[in-house]
RNA sequence: GUGGCCGUAGCUCAACUGGUUAGAGCAUCGGGUUGUGAUCCCGAAGGCUGGGGGUUCGAGUCCCCUCGGUCACCCCA
């Protein structure tokens, strides 16, 4: 397509982004507004950290995940530095914490855009909202369940069923290797059971073959071995700590031994959400863990950190799937019907605005008819009618609207202009 | 990134195996006399059939390219 081409090129929104528009960003931002009620009330201040970063802040997430290696946007600003859009928001809160050193255990919540390079398909945008939690500082296994019940109360608040926890533990540092070195052995055992990509997997980061969805690996996955049996002392009791925990506050949850997730950074406790009513491919709505090196990694202190985030677009997809937490449909207050040719539809809607009552109106000079068809859709409870006749009195016309179901309300009436305000609030209070 | 499927008015869809001016519903706009919505009636507008090229007397229908979407893989929220 030719920018020198007569017609004017039409521009679309790239791939993987998209337009929210009228009652769906409303749904999106309520949705955004029950979070952050829920994680302020336990005591959650919210952090904004900026959408790009040095590119090694992300880098630190894992040799070994897409997400850092294939997936990020990544480029040079014009001081030649290495920048990167956020693929996540847990290393930029880390680096923030690293940076402002607040007070521990920190507990902050977000929500904002994060970006992926990836094939764009349904529920999986290379734009995508987050809404998310963490907690910098304790090691603290009740903090764990806090969280995971912070998601617990604002998936229920929001009215969704079909959802469900999924819990396991990466275990420490320390256990990691003597688990893999057991992956290993299992898997290369059977070698010529494992898919081509599952082996090159196994190379890189046996942990991640147990995330294959091949068919053909599962036998053996399911025989791998189990992180459990591998656990310190300390992380297992933190683990059980944790379960104890969800149990006493009827959280329920699933454990799901063979349980990893797409970052490496995870240690000890990691949970994912699985929305059931969704298709495989986008069935995570949610999910986080422990993240004890993480703030080390990025020159912080040795503080050990836990969230979570959960996906906007998968959580409003899973409440669908459940018939649950509508689009709201917002509705203006007044409709103003003016017919003068005047100012009056002008001036009236500005008058009843600065009162604080929402207005709106018709424009470029429409009929009577058209502007109460128009007050009609608006679905407005109230239209301010002003025609010659109310401008020759120095009045207007109070005219109450009903729904689809007959006349219920009051008649219309003609006021004094001076009074229109306060006779507008008060049809508007009953 | 690889592969399958799909792409017709603002929206949801029609158009027999390629054949005359591409249709409908909803939505939009106007009208049904003199200033009043929802129902009803009448009418109008709205598409170079995603874009480009090719085959053919003739293409929305076939072929190629391209751009989107979607599904699977991959991965993840």
């Amino acid at each position: 397509m030719s920018s020198t081409s007569s017609a004017r090129q039409k521009f679309q929104a790239l791939p993987g982004t998209r337009d929210l528009l009228s009652p769906t960003s409303e749904r999106m931002r309520a949705l955004v507004n029950t979070f952050a009620d829920e994680a302020e009330r336990a005591g959650f201040g919210q952090i904004v950290s900026p959408m790009f970063e040095d590119l090694g802040v992300f880098t630190r997430l894992g040799e070994s995940t897409d997400v850092v290696t294939k997936e990020l946007y990544d480029f040079e600003d014009n001081g030649g530095r290495r920048i990167a859009l956020r693929p996540e928001f847990t290393a930029s809160v880390c680096r923030a914490y690293a940076q402002e050193r607040p007070l521990t255990p920190w507990k902050a919540w977000y929500a904002g855009p994060a970006f992926r390079q990836e094939k764009a398909q349904k529920g999986r945008y290379r734009q995508f909202d987050q809404v998310g939690a963490e907690v910098i500082g304790s090691h603290d296994p009740d903090l764990d369940t806090e969280l995971v019940a912070l998601a617990d109360r604002f998936y229920r608040r929001l009215g969704l069923r079909s959802v469900t926890l999924l819990l396991n533990t990466l275990g420490d540092a320390a256990d990691r290797p003597r688990y893999l070195d057991a992956l290993r052995a299992h898997f290369n055992a059977n070698l010529d059971a494992l898919t081509e990509q599952s082996r090159i997997t196994l190379e890189k980061n046996p942990l991640r073959v147990l995330d294959s969805k091949r068919p053909p690996d599962a036998e053996l996955i399911a025989a791998a071995p189990v992180i459990t049996d591998f656990l310190s002392v300390e992380a297992g009791a933190a683990f059980e700590r944790v379960q104890q925990g969800l149990t006493a506050l009827e959280v329920p949850f699933t454990l799901a031994p063979r349980l990893v997730r797409g970052l490496d950074y995870y240690t000890r406790t990691t949970f994912e959400f699985a929305g059931t009513g969704l298709e495989a491919a986008q069935n995570a709505v949610g999910g986080g863990g422990r993240y004890d090196g993480l703030v080390a990694d990025l020159g912080g202190p040795e503080d050990p950190g836990v969230g979570f985030a959960l996906g906007v677009d998968r959580t409003l997809m899973a409440c669908d799937a459940d018939g649950v937490f509508d689009a709201p449909n917002p509705t203006v207050d007044v409709w103003i019907v003016a017919v003068t040719d005047g100012t009056e539809g002008l001036e009236l809607a500005e008058e009843l605005r600065r009162a604080g009552v929402s207005v709106d109106r018709a424009f470029d000079g429409r009929s009577m008819k058209a502007q109460m068809k128009a007050a009609n859709r608006s679905g407005a409870p109230l239209a301010v009618i002003v025609g010659e006749d109310e401008l020759a009195a120095d009045s207007v016309s109070l005219r109450p609207m009903r729904r689809a179901d007959g006349h219920s309300g009051s008649e219309q009436t003609v006021i004094p202009r001076d009074q229109m305000v306060t006779r507008v609030k008060e049809l508007l209070a009953r």
